[in-house]
DNA sequence: TATTGTTATACTCTATAACTATA
DNA sequence: TATAGTTATAGAGTATAACAATA
């Protein structure tokens, strides 16, 4: 009957999962998934302005000013004068944030470990070769049907 | 290096095209994440009170008043008298509502079909069995650290 | 007394537009 | 003139608390 998505459903209910294990460390500590984004791309580019850091999100200059303004009260970054450029400002992780972003990426990993734990060699093979086709594809779907002229035909 | 959550970047990758996928078909005409999830559940419970709604979704009773103002006012669902309990209103689908459901339900199909018209039957019975363990593995992980207060041990 | 839905209030994420200070 | 960041304004999702009508 409704058993026409069988593999959606699938990688939908892995993706809700995700998305709570992740929400579940977040909760008291003055983070939230937007922030802790903005934390992570802060960590992976080193000090960056709020301009690079809203081209790298994706996301609106103004929106960044909210973020940041957020974690700065939360002692989770700071803002330093740029050098050379005194319109702009450097957000720099603090020494709380990079601990909780260390935290983070540990807590990763012991979810990582939990997963390939429960999986055999042979087994983690197939699903990771299964997981690369579905994401091939998925970007596949999303490229020809993006922008409404496009022209990958 | 940075190689050690391999399958976990893999599934948060999953999870971010999945949504950006299904972010594509809402846009301009009204509907959004929560309120499509709200019309999901409906056509799933069929006419709901509010009450159950909330609870369903697992979000407050407030918070479905605003969802349910936005799609009447889109014409989605209608909100009824509950027969029996004149506190209570009943949300039901619109014709247009289900029409909507019924074209998403469809694009699901579209989505599912091209994933695994790019996987052989021995490859997607791998991918399947795999996933099938994800989930499992994750539902543990959360069980586990959910709720202060435990005992599942 | 308990429940259903609402109004009131507040916080967060998001966007666009106008404005300031600097390049 | 263009760019970086801010203030102003607005819409959407979410929550709790107080309140009205009804069970």
């Amino acid at each position: 009957m409704a058993d026409d998505v069988l593999l959606f459903d699938r990688l939908l209910e892995v993706a809700v999962l995700l998305q709570q294990d992740m929400d579940r460390s977040l909760t008291g500590i003055g983070l939230t998934t937007a922030r802790t984004h903005l934390l992570w791309e802060l960590n992976r580019l080193g000090p960056s302005t709020q301009q690079a850091l809203a081209t790298t999100l994706g996301v609106s200059p103004r929106n960044v000013t909210g973020l940041v303004d957020a974690l700065e009260r939360h002692g989770y970054v700071d803002r330093q004068p740029h050098p050379s450029d005194r319109r702009a400002v450097l957000v720099v992780l603090t020494d709380d944030g990079s601990r909780t972003i260390a935290q983070m990426q540990q807590d990763r990993r012991a979810v990582e470990l939990a997963l390939v734990d429960g999986l055999d060699e042979i087994e983690l093979g197939h699903l990771t070769h299964g997981l690369d086709k579905v994401i091939a594809c998925l970007h596949d779907l999303m490229g020809e049907a993006g922008p409404p002229a496009g022209g990958t035909r």
